[in-house]
DNA sequence: CCCCAAGCTTTTTTT
DNA sequence: AAGCTTGGGG
């Protein structure tokens, strides 16, 4: 492509920013303005005038889903070349720089990731260590001030030298601690990844150099969200200005949309980014292409309460378009009951697919009610992020033991998995470990495999390990051979998912579930397949993938990045998500729901103006989602901790001119539903066995909670509070029904038969004969019909993989499909 | 050392 | 309501 072809269709403002030739530039982009466009197009127009190679060009984005879509919109305009340009996220930048660097730091190129769940866990270990109280001091409060701290740039010894207070003195210990603790495990937590990735630029200029001769150009997508230690990394990128090398830089953002102060973003990045670079120039993008005028009018409305900001304003030509909808619902119940049949609505009257539909919440609890209506209305539907599947215990699990494979010295992980599966191994026995690992200075692997190879400990001149029964000692020893066993698979080269499959075995984990009677096991298995599949796909994009690059892979994996794909599926399914995770996306049609004060604005943030005024970009941002319908909702009444709170409606909706809302439904019946609606699961205050009685406890605790509002507490009575809950549960079982999905006591008792047992055991007798047929589709052809356990009936779509990763396609009655790992998918032919 | 039951916190948003 | 920690008994 040429550079006039590039420069094709683009406005007066995006074609300077696309064409800019100076050195410093940022493109203030309002929403839906074009900026991942320019931002593209600005790369392949200065590739394609010869003024930059490929391989001289950083881009940064806010998630790997759009680096993704930035390399393929790259790869259309100039073809293989996008293939030798960087593009990834910060926190992916930096895990590249520090692999391969990691000698100037110290560490070993196998260092692990620790997500947020491992670094308080490990702040947990310190707090105990330390002596500090972790009931005034919590591992999560603490854990997440070390992650401020980090995320500006702050030291240990620096902070610990300027902390006054005996609250900040004791973080300074914990930091420290917990800072020593994180690099003798060899690992960096994620704020670790930017603020080392600083630290190693700063104290090694000639390896910052390095990397400055070769990024030439360096783009930051979403620059509104940075934080201080990514100001700097950028700043070290480019270098000084005085430096004839220095590097050019252009940055993309929009201050209205900086919705990460919780996690260290500062505005001032954006703000004073033409201080930072005298000879910036500075782009505004105001013209809309995404949503109709009504929708930006809201949008603008609402955002122009903020005050001190940049005024801005959207404007589209594209016309009016509908007006947005409004509707106060009595429940949250209500309200999801509105959000789906309006989504049927959409489908049979104006054409709209599923996939072209959004739903928006404020917090990620919000989604349970809607998810419960979409699943009785038969509507398919993904949560995008939420309780994340690498989150799941059994994928914890499965992930620690990865980890204490690469990495020998994670100590997170080897305590995680230290006894799990039950092995005899319990907090004495961790005790002794932990005692000889610390009095030798080593890490906790290194004294598990001292237990297991006395000689090797005395070799090193340690002495045995002491303390240890001899039931314990075995216990141990096994462990360590384990892990040694595993190990060696993995250094010969095993592809990820081989691996996984071994440790699953080996280590009695697939046994464990198989042979429970715990219900949700049997999902769990399920979990551990998926898990084995994801793997099995990650060796087949990346061939020479090992086992750490995989689990790099996964430590990076965001919300965002499992959106799926609108091309995909003709139908689709409607997305739920939170606002946040909807940043940087667009749908033709979006609900918002939850808009009450307290919920959206969160009640977090109402006493603070910065907070506010945050809440507020958020609620900007959803608004902006919207291309053609935007649906506002509430609920009078929402389930909040188990019981039911009044709500009032959001600020935010009274600053949206009314004359661009129709109000479907604008008021709800707050006394009746306060008398009636007493229960949130199954319907029930329709055909309420309400027996009244054992609510005694929940209602004194509302009376002395409402009264200072005088107004409700008449309201309640006899017949309201938890009784009718528990009558209305005997006869109906919640949520899961329709959708194609077995109820839930024929799958109970069905998993309680041997048959399922069986069904793994046989999987896994017939994979070992498969490993001669080598197909390990055991028996298993596309096209054959199927039932599953908790999915039903289906049909094999086709197989990927082989041997025992063989994942087959199947797609079910409900209209799901579903990728499953033969081997230990609970399948059966019909 | 393991299991179970009772009690306690939890919900802001996430790379 | 649900998941997790804590404490007592086996």
């Amino acid at each position: 492509m040429d550079a006039d072809q590039i420069l094709n269709g683009l406005n007066e403002p995006q074609r300077a920013a696309v064409t800019y030739g100076g050195d410093y530039l940022l493109v203030v982009a309002g929403a839906g303005s074009g900026k991942t466009r320019v931002l593209t197009t600005r790369i392949s127009y200065l590739i394609a005038t010869g003024v930059l190679l490929p391989r001289e060009v950083l881009a940064i984005t806010f998630t790997n889903k759009a680096a993704k879509e930035m390399r393929e919109r790259l790869a259309k305009m100039l073809g293989a070349a996008a293939h030798s340009m960087w593009i990834s996220t910060f926190h992916s930048a930096c895990v590249r720089i520090l692999r391969a660097e990691h000698e100037a730091l110290g560490m070993r190129s196998t260092f692990t990731i620790y997500d947020q769940a491992d670094s308080q866990r490990m702040m947990k270990q310190v707090l105990a260590e330390e002596n500090i109280d972790s009931k005034t001091y919590t591992p999560k409060a603490m854990a997440f001030r070390v992650s401020d701290l980090k995320n500006e740039m702050i030291q240990p010894e620096e902070f610990a030298a300027s902390a006054t207070s005996k609250d900040d003195v004791i973080l300074a210990r914990a930091y420290t601690a917990y800072q020593n603790r994180l690099r003798a495990a060899n690992a960096f937590d994620f704020d670790d990844l930017i603020m080392q990735a600083v630290l190693l630029f700063r104290r090694h200029p000639q390896i910052a150099e390095k990397y400055r001769r070769r990024l030439r150009h360096v783009l930051v997508d979403e620059y509104q969200d940075t934080n201080v230690a990514q100001y700097q990394l950028v700043r070290a990128l480019i270098g000084e200005d005085r430096d004839p090398l220095h590097g050019k830089l252009t940055v993309v953002g929009d201050a209205d949309q900086s919705i990460y102060a919780f996690r260290g973003a500062t505005m001032r990045n954006i703000q004073d980014f033409e201080h930072d670079f005298p000879r910036a120039a500075t782009i505004v993008l105001e013209q809309n292409y995404r949503s109709t005028q009504n929708i930006l009018s809201a949008a603008n409305a609402v955002i122009s309460h903020n005050e001190g900001r940049r005024a801005k304003n959207l404007w589209t030509d594209s016309g009016a378009g509908e007006l947005l909808t409004g509707y106060v619902a009595d429940s949250e119940r209500e309200e999801a009951s509105f959000v789906a049949d309006e989504i049927d609505a959409l489908r049979d009257r104006c054409g709209y697919r599923y996939k072209d539909v959004a739903v928006f919440y404020r917090t990620n609890a919000q989604s349970r009610a809607i998810e419960d209506m979409l699943v009785r209305a038969g509507i398919p539907y993904r949560v995008v992020g939420g309780t994340k599947f690498y989150d799941r215990k059994e994928i914890k699990d499965a992930l620690a033991y990865l980890h204490a494979i690469v990495n020998p010295d994670d100590a997170v992980a080897i305590r995680r998995i230290i006894n799990e599966p039950r092995r005899g191994i319990g907090d004495k026995a961790e005790g002794a470990l932990t005692a000889h690992a610390r009095r030798w200075q080593i890490s906790l692997g290194v004294a598990i495999a001292d237990a297991a190879h006395p000689d090797l400990a005395l070799g090193e001149g340690r002495g045995a390990v002491e303390g240890l029964t001899p039931r314990a000692a075995k216990a141990v020893t096994e462990f360590g051979q384990l892990l040694e066993e595993l190990r060696e698979q993995a250094a010969v080269g095993a592809p990820p998912a081989e691996v996984i499959e071994a440790m699953l075995e080996k280590s009695g984990y697939l046994q464990m579930l198989s042979t429970s009677h715990d219900p949700q096991d049997e999902g769990r298995l399920e979990n551990l397949a998926q898990l084995s599949s994801v793997a099995a796909e990650f060796s087949l994009s990346t061939p020479d993938g090992t086992l750490a690059d995989f689990l790099d892979d996964v430590a990076l994996v965001s919300d965002t990045d499992q959106i799926p794909d609108p091309q995909a599926a003709a139908e689709g399914e409607v997305v739920l998500m939170t606002v946040h995770t909807a940043k940087g996306l667009e749908f033709p049609v979006v609900f918002v729901t939850g808009m009450e004060d307290g919920i959206f604005p969160h009640l977090r943030a109402m006493e603070n103006l910065d907070e506010m005024a945050e809440e507020r970009r958020l609620a900007y941002v959803a608004l902006t989602r919207a291309r053609q319908r935007l649906y506002i909702t509430w609920a009078a009444s929402r389930s909040q901790w188990g019981a039911p709170h009044e709500q009032i409606s959001s600020r935010f909706l009274q600053e949206i001119p009314q004359a661009v809302i129709d109000w479907r439904r604008d008021e709800a019946d707050v006394a009746r539903r306060s008398l009636f609606d007493g229960d949130r699961w199954g319907g029930s205050s329709s055909w309420g066995r309400r027996t009244g009685g054992s609510a005694a406890g929940s209602y004194g605790r509302r009376a002395s909670k409402w009264s200072d509002d005088g107004d409700f507490a008449p309201a309640f009575g006899a017949g309201t509070g938890r009784g009718s809950r528990s009558g209305a549960s005997s006869g109906f079982v919640p949520g899961k029904l329709g959708g194609g999905s077995v109820p839930r006591e024929q799958s109970a008792s069905s998993k309680a038969q041997p048959s399922f047992v069986t069904s793994v055991t046989d999987g896994r007798s017939q994979s070992t004969a498969s490993v001669d047929t080598g197909d390990g589709r055991l028996g298993f052809a596309v096209g054959d019909a199927v039932a599953h356990k908790s999915f039903g009936q289906g049909t094999i779509l086709g197989f990927e993989g082989s041997g025992k990763s063989t994942v087959a396609s199947v797609k079910f009655a409900s209209g799901a499909t579903k990728r499953l790992m033969l081997r230990v998918a609970p399948l059966e032919k019909l």
